[in-house]
DNA sequence: CGGAACCTTGAGGACGGTCAAAACAGGTGG
DNA sequence: CCACCTGTTTTGACCGTCCTCAAGGTTCCG
């Protein structure tokens, strides 16, 4: 996991479905925030917490969103990759309803409440930015009920898969053609509405076929054109490429160089 | 189902979770739209689409929002209720992900986008409003994954009745301490993850049990408490009560007067 | 070297799905 | 006002995917 210190890679996503010149780049690198390291496990918000004073900013690293049933069943709605930003939402709602946890050793940029909502009053494109980021999150919760509701455990597993293969290429951490997936069997079940034991042979099942490649929590996409097929994945709710909506170019390995 | 030709609740809404004076509500109010009347089962939008030039506010009726797999299988992933303002995304993403169906007659207001979007640029206060409805749409988004990932047939759909009572009390639509869901049992079952066989005989199990009375489709709610506690509901992920994070009220029953 | 967390495998069971048919409701047109 | 048609609800019988429980292996880290 390379440290990644800036926040270059994260304002470049942004502006990559939303317009922002010059300025409004650098009004955002120029936002003061503090850096700070998570050990893996801890949390970084709770259910029921009141909102923070700040947003974190995945620099490196990885964590996942979860809320819990009254019995204590987990479910994990959200993985987070670098870049991704942390609860925006807290800029507006007072609590937290869900908790955030490190799925990796983090390190995070805290960017200031107050210093973020000046910026948001006095610029509209960077405020537009922040809001499509958010449509975008919804875009993801909005397929993992079609993937939950209405995909066989085959499925799920696959479709977790390239999304996380999509997403983690576009924020650059994907080597080798291959990613590293830091989640335990029972984290992918608490993702995917399976247990740990379906997982495992799910998974088992998807080496067999040939479409996947396991060594440890690397995983390789040995056939990416059957995986997409078996995990009924089109990456267009990524809303990745707004230039061009039915593309096929979005279609391709995330693999390819 | 009534008329309501206004925006005032829709404004009221809004002014529940963000703080807007006498000026902003005046400026929502004289966004300049045009009513239209949708015939129940009609699209409003279709996935794939490219974004139209206008947001639709539900004014009366009800509507839901759905993905297929390649199958053909079809999940419900958000009901729409009054004062819902359907695809504020669009005012910012090229093209729709999911389809939007009309569930009853529907009138809409469409407001122009060009219109919108000065009023976001020039009304901090509006747009902050605005991105928090988002905000609370991505919240139930999460609660739905929470459900349909880890809670049995029986909770599920105790657990959409009871959001279903909420929200529609929020609107204002709740009559004689019931409310009319116009959905068919095999609607319930596409926005649960289950099939209709099941749904009808969950139904069944929660009439049998006391838990609620159905006529056609009213829904009678004779045991708010127990329901709540089979549905595993609680609402705080709708964030209506911001002044409130873990208040008792919002425990009560939304029949009561 | 030891322990904890995680992965793997097996056997059996259950929740919910599938298929199919019948009852019912509501609207339309004669 | 009845006859019909279509969409919806209801019920039964059977089946399969995925869960549960449990034990043994493996890996990783202190």
């Amino acid at each position: 996991m390379q440290s990644r210190p800036t926040m270059d890679s994260f304002i470049r996503r942004l502006a990559l479905r939303s317009p922002l010149d010059e300025a409004d780049m650098a009004a955002i690198a120029a936002l003061p925030r503090t850096k700070r390291e998570i050990k893996a496990k801890s949390y970084l918000i709770r259910e029921g917490d009141k909102s923070h004073a700040f947003c974190s900013l995945i620099l490196s690293g990885m964590a996942y969103r979860h809320k819990l049933t009254d019995q204590g069943a987990r479910q994990i709605v959200a993985i987070h990759v670098p870049d991704d930003l942390l609860d925006p939402q807290h800029l507006f709602l007072k609590f937290a309803d869900y908790s955030v946890q490190a799925l990796t050793t983090l390190e995070v940029a805290d960017i200031d409440h107050s210093a973020l909502q000046d910026l948001i009053l006095q610029n509209p494109a960077v405020a537009r930015a922040l809001w499509v980021d958010g449509l975008v999150d919804s875009a993801i919760y909005r397929e993992w009920v079609l993937n939950i509701g209405r995909r066989d455990a085959r499925s799920r597993i696959a479709h977790l898969l390239c999304e996380m293969a999509v997403r983690m290429r576009a924020a650059g951490v994907i080597e080798d053609s291959r990613f590293y997936l830091p989640m335990t069997q029972e984290q992918m079940g608490d993702a995917t509405g399976l247990t740990s034991v379906h997982v495992n042979r799910t998974l088992k099942a998807l080496t067999a076929s040939g479409l996947i490649e396991q060594t440890g929590r690397w995983i390789g996409i040995s056939d990416w054109d059957s995986i997409r097929r078996v995990g009924d994945f089109n990456p267009l709710y990524l809303h990745l490429d707004q230039s061009a909506p039915q593309s096929e170019a979005s279609l391709h390995s995330p693999f390819m160089t």
